[in-house]
DNA sequence: TTGACATATTCCGATATGGGAATATGATTA
DNA sequence: TAATCATATTCCCATATCGGAATATGTCAA
């Protein structure tokens, strides 16, 4: 076996940053694939497989207007990542608060 | 070119399944790398490959006891993760709105 | 020093990737 | 219908992957 498919879940599709990049772009409207190849300055059959990947695991939608396509991130769609890092959140705040103590007792030090 | 390397960045690592398994069980408190070996039920060099690649990202660190290395997760180096998901996190919020809206509605006609 | 234990590395093969270039498909307009 | 615009697909290639099996390295104990 290999590496598991871009496509197999929203953890693998958001590992390569073009993808991120577009996910950001595409977050706060629907854009037709000329602006994203416009705005993100790579080439046009990039962004069309990219969002293939993206759309495969349902972290974009699309919608037909003439010939053009406008795409949409869709945020829910990055919810599980966010929860799975959510679990990680009080440990790196313990972390921050022995470093904030230290930091305070070398303070007192000097 | 191919895909990027795994050891290239924490959302490369982590687009591995059995290696945010790993993380999830390192997070608590650290262990010897048996420990993984029984508790996830992996091939002992199998968790070996994992914790390097971990390792080489700082999502991980390590201290040796004898023979034994403990491996513990490195919270902060998910914080990256954290983030770039958070940024989506109001766009969801909106289709919830949405969503909640819409079936208020629907509640009123029926 | 030899043996046992804990972990790491290497070699192999099948597989999927992303980029580039060329081309295909689909829809509109003249 | 032909030409044009917008997007998608295909082909090729260099590369890195993960799993499995075997083996190497390193440390401790007898």
């Amino acid at each position: 076996m290999a590496r598991a498919s871009t496509t197999s879940d929203a953890f693998n599709a958001v590992a390569e940053p073009r993808r991120r990049d577009i996910l950001s772009f595409l977050v706060a409207q629907e854009r037709p694939v000329n602006d994203i190849v416009a705005s993100l300055g790579l080439p046009q059959p990039s962004v069309s497989k990219h969002l293939r990947v993206l759309l495969e695991v349902g972290l974009v939608d699309v919608r037909r207007d003439g010939r053009q396509m406008f795409y949409r991130t869709n945020a829910n769609a990055i919810r599980p990542l966010h929860e799975w890092t959510s679990t990680f959140e009080r440990y790196w705040r313990h972390q921050l608060t022995r470093i904030k103590e230290r930091a305070e007792a070398n303070e007192l030090q000097s």
